[in-house]
DNA sequence: TGTACATCAGTGAACGCGCGTTCACTGATGTAC
DNA sequence: TGTACATCAGTGAACGCGCGTTCACTGATGTAC
């Protein structure tokens, strides 16, 4: 018998499997159905293993499942674009900016209703709770780490465009009362507008605003993100990317 | 009694006012259970005027009542920015940059799930027929007027960026051939930008994505577009707005 | 190692609700002569 | 202007379906001694 790192009871391991297994079916539900449109009685049903009021020992209700679902979807999207940040080993920003992008976006595109889910719409008459909050800011500090590291590095530089006004930095001021001190407001908004526009340009891609318009969504999204990461002053790399799926 | 501009017939009226009637109303409910609850026998309720088979005489079914919703949001939306477009009187494309932009996210805040009707995440199981397009044309297709006049004025400044590759060139193609010749793919591009950019802002405002983390949204969300005005080559116009509602 | 008890997992019926759509129908409005 | 007929608007019952959640319950698993 093999050692287990910590004795778990029968119980404590089904319990782990079985949320495991609900929470799976409940994204394939998602996928088909929508956020507005997951039930707990068609999970239950097509999990096959319990009924419907069984899974109240599991999830407290509907809202505990859309919720824990979110959580995971905000921790999968991380971890994508994390370790595809960790792969490239190396210190050039503006690569590791394009890597990020294309990261988060082929997460998206692979996982279009959990993206919808976090992304999209607001789900009517569903609040989420504050411990999404968290792990729902990964990719946004990362991509601020990233500009931060380009302004340590000496290699920012803020463009010709106008100058913060004071009414602007007020306007930040809870971003900045949850950053280390010491950092330029344009070198912020110049991560917020990074992140606005990742998220800009995925949601068109993903939700079909693009569909009509452009025919190769990767090599235009290659593109617009080198063109911005430059324009926001991230420095310049103009070689088209390594050659991949068209999508 | 007042001559009627055509003679309709007492059917005609009522047909053209219920049809109206029923639309407010549906926008009601959808703004209170979202698009995928609208219920058509929620609305007969609501309505108090008819039951819920009677409203089939007037939409074939709930699908039909939603894509005249998204028409009329598309409609609403384009009415808004045009307006705002022509009211500034000024040759002076920065400035109407500006109030486009402007008036864009204030009808999304108005109006926002009309908004996520049409700029959120997809309705599952409901696909947007093709006389849904055009009106959702207007609001980009006024942004590309906006690059081609500056284009036309010798205002366009193409920044130092990456030049386009033909593999981008090529990408483009379904939106190159709706347009005139002539165009420069780096004025479309600066064009798709700024247009993914904006609902990229406003998406953000209106889902709530950056409540934790800016207080004034209406003075950030002015400085974030003249910024990108500016980087995207329409110049520059550092002045402040003028004051209004925070929100 | 065995026993007694407490805890937990899962069942199935039930409550009360909502939905889209169809259909045979009544009665009002419009129109052709 | 009046009449006969055709068209359209709206009704209400019905079909068949789905949902979240509660609750008393059986039976399995875990634990203290």
């Amino acid at each position: 018998m093999p050692t287990a790192p910590k004795a778990r009871t029968a119980r404590e391991r089904a319990r782990i499997e079985f949320t495991h297994d609900i929470k799976q079916v409940a994204r394939r539900h998602l996928a088909e159905h929508g956020a507005a449109g997951l039930s707990l009685r068609a999970v239950a049903r097509e999990l096959g293993l319990m009924s419907a009021s069984g899974l109240y020992r599991y999830f407290p209700g509907r809202d505990a499942l859309l919720t824990a679902l979110i959580i995971d979807a905000y921790g999968s999207l991380g971890d994508a674009a994390e370790a595809a940040d960790a792969k490239l080993h190396t210190k050039d920003v503006f690569s590791r900016w394009v890597g990020v992008c294309h990261a988060v976006r082929d997460w998206a595109l692979d996982n279009p209703h959990e993206y919808a889910l976090i992304y999209g719409s607001p789900v009517p008459g569903y609040a989420a709770p504050p411990n999404t909050v968290a792990p729902g800011s990964r990719v946004p500090f990362l991509l601020g780490a990233l500009f931060a590291d380009s302004a340590a590095n000496g290699g920012y530089q803020p463009g010709d465009h106008p100058a913060v006004p004071r009414r602007v930095h007020r306007a930040m001021q809870p971003l900045l009362d949850t950053l280390p001190p010491g950092l330029a407001d344009d070198l912020i908004i110049s991560g917020l507008m990074a992140w606005t526009y990742l998220f800009g340009a995925i949601s068109f891609d993903v939700f079909g605003h693009r569909h009509d318009i452009i025919n190769d969504h990767k090599s235009f999204f290659d593109y617009e993100i080198r063109r911005l990461g430059t324009i926001l002053g991230l420095g310049q790399r103009p070689e088209p990317q390594r050659s991949g799926r068209n999508r």
